[in-house]
DNA sequence: ACGTGACCATATAAGCTCATCTGGTCAAAC
DNA sequence: GTTTGACCAGATGAGCTTATATGGTCACGT
């Protein structure tokens, strides 16, 4: 009640309150887990008051659906800045930023730990991984084929690949922790894998591995586009919202 | 160990009622899950009274203990009468058995349906599919790679095969059912993308295939000769053991 | 205009009771 | 000698009550 001051409206000071809030949020989901994290403890921590939240969002699921939204779009930029060239490193970035995001790990895992009664209801979704499966992903894949860098049926390949992308993201978890490769190894070894299990072996002219290189930073660039579209989103003030 | 007390009247006929009591706890347990199946239900679905299924065994987990036993040791028959010849071929039989034993597989991917209160609990062991990572399969793998048949770190291999082996038995069961493989598809692409991961890549000369397929069967015989050691173990009378 | 925190209706958790169920036993019946 | 099912103690679950916590709102102060 001390707060004295009245900012005025000022866009930038209101965006940086709403990051302040979601930093608050994803250490507190980290720690206690989703069911066990309040929107009074968020607000203490990111320093407001309950109902600052509530002029950002309209509910606690759109406060997370936020996050989570934020977390993919940082995933997304730090794998774009690998700049994967192939399709095995575009896993392995994916991979190697992903095990970096504790959030995202946790709802690709469906890890009822820290997602609480959340867990089942994602289910649903179609996407895996944060890669739809039908869409942008498809086209990326069978142009890699077409530019002879994978094989052929990929359909098939798809679920290949996500096989292994589980696997190498679950199996860690599983194991005993002195049995634990690093994180970076983890994702060395399932680009190689991805590029063993779906590439067609050849080395490719230097055009067309530029042009896979290509293909793969487009890929990237739109589905961070995507997912800053649905971010903006999240980010405007609740009242803007219609749905 | 001197059998205390009178060995019964017909063993054969014990044995195959026994059996009988395992065909009807499996069915029961798929259907209604670990929690809701009873021992009555049991019994009376074995057409037995509750108290000879305590004649079989101690208590209730060691009767669960005994039909996974028996569904690992059916599994593993029926992986041997593959006879795969070669690593891929091996994990692509083991997944075409797992994909027929829906226990061994609710046990694989911790599927609290099916387990219900068993699942966190089963978590604690170690082996991973059936397969002891250390131990018998370790001693395999480096067998094959002084052959040449697969490349060296036999360590990081086994984490790879893993990763690959948990990935193609879990994803299936997250995706919607029309994008789902035939089983069969599914182990083939297994053995497809096991073989390329951790294979050398060169042909080897006969006798060294022959030594792989040896020694695969090797494997498969010991894996099998513990299983069924362990199963004989669970399915003698509840009195006769000692723990 | 903006932000706040007291406020409210509801949700959740904890504690308790009571009836039913269930794993396991055993004296009696074959 | 083998099998059975009535039986028992403890587990489980439904239902209810009470106390606390929580998501979300809004009149008010700045």
């Amino acid at each position: 009640m001390a707060r004295a001051g009245r900012p005025p409206q000022d866009p930038a000071r209101h965006a940086e309150r709403a990051h302040r809030i979601l930093d608050a949020a994803a250490e507190l989901i980290l720690r206690w887990g989703y069911d066990k994290t309040t929107v009074d403890d968020v607000a203490r921590r990111a320093g407001v008051a309950k109902g600052t939240i509530y002029l950002h969002w309209k509910t606690r699921d759109e406060l997370f659906a936020a996050l989570l939204r934020r977390e993919r779009v940082l995933m997304l930029d730090r794998v774009r800045e690998a700049a994967p060239a192939t399709l095995g490193e575009l896993f392995g970035s994916l991979a190697s930023a992903l095990l970096h995001r504790p959030l995202l790990h946790a709802v690709l895992l469906d890890d009822s730990e820290v997602l609480g009664k959340l867990t089942r209801l994602k289910r649903q979704r179609p996407s895996i991984g944060g890669l739809e499966l039908g869409g942008p992903f498809d086209a990326y894949l069978r142009e890699l084929v077409k530019l002879g860098a994978v094989r052929e049926e990929p359909a098939e390949q798809v679920m290949v690949i996500g096989s292994i992308f589980y696997g190498f993201m679950f199996l860690p978890g599983a194991r005993p922790e002195s049995e634990r490769l690093p994180d970076d190894r983890v994702a060395e070894l399932l680009a190689e894998t991805v590029e063993r299990a779906v590439g067609t072996g050849r080395a490719l002219p230097p055009a067309d591995a530029a042009a896979v290189a290509r293909a793969t930073l487009d890929l990237l660039d739109a589905l961070a586009d995507v997912a800053r579209r649905k971010l903006a989103t999240s980010m405007s003030p609740a009242k803007e919202r219609v749905q």
